[in-house]
DNA sequence: CACTTTCTCGACTAAAAGAGTCGAGAAATT
DNA sequence: AATTTCTCGACTCTTTTAGTCGAGAAAGTG
């Protein structure tokens, strides 16, 4: 609905490397194993992801990926924004439209898309990574 | 970010037929004009509308496009409700992801897709077509 | 009636985005 | 030296989105 699967799968790697935090650098192996993410495909994506100063690898026999941040110092909402790029200037940031939008200012849409925006990232930005980890249900004795 | 281009004309076009209302069937040569929206491309959106029981067409020469109902009266959520289709059930709801979801109940992931879904669909569904018209400057006399 | 206008329908093409793969190379470790 | 694991760029395949087109059917005109 809001966002690619990839997008998704970053995400879902962050949140991975967060349940581990404290044993050393994980595998991508690992991870793409836990998430059910396709291997070669993750090694794009934490690739990409290393550019956001949220991740770093190692690599090596005890190589792997791990987190830069503590999960409750790191929100979806940058996260996502991050993936997202910088918004390309030259189109309409209003409207979804690419070429200049044929209403500029008097655009009745303007102020709709402004708000679902605000209220979308409201909720990314308040959510951290730690939000996200499941709570491992205690083992029983 | 959230519309396709599509969807943006569809709700762009009925904006148009709002404007003019109380004129009579409005041409889709005008609509697409008045919009900027390629006027092939109209014909099919504006045909798809017609499921939607928002609007309905007559043919022939002074035909042309018209509201069935009161643009007060429609919102923005049920237009968007209606171009994205019954959401297909065999894939997970909460995340975007096709096929099953590993994750099934457990998924982190769920409540937030959930509750970003729910405040997106909140304010559209608070928006009707009236809200989009543009107030015409009152002409100077 | 013939003629024009305008919607209608389905098929069709083209472009872009998205998903995923691959091979060869470079750092760590043993 | 051998192994492990990340790194980098290019590459392919599929799906979605955008947009086009031709022929036909209803409605009005004269």
């Amino acid at each position: 609905m809001f966002l690619t699967q990839r997008n998704q799968y970053a995400l879902r790697a962050i949140v991975e490397l967060a349940r581990r935090v404290g044993t050393g650098p994980v595998k991508v192996s690992e991870i793409a194993k836990a998430q059910a993410i396709p291997l070669r495909f993750l090694e794009v994506i934490l690739g990409q992801l290393k550019g956001s100063g949220l991740v770093d690898a190692k690599r090596g026999y005890y190589g792997g990926y791990f987190l830069l941040r503590q999960p409750e110092d790191i929100t979806v909402g940058s996260i996502i924004r991050f993936l997202q790029g910088d918004p390309d200037l030259t189109e309409c940031q209003s409207c979804i439209s690419k070429m200049q939008c044929p209403f500029e200012k008097d655009c009745a849409f303007a102020s709709l898309w402004t708000r679902v925006n605000e209220a979308v990232f409201t909720i990314f930005d308040e959510t951290t990574i730690k939000d996200l980890v499941p709570h491992e249900p205690a083992a029983r004795p």
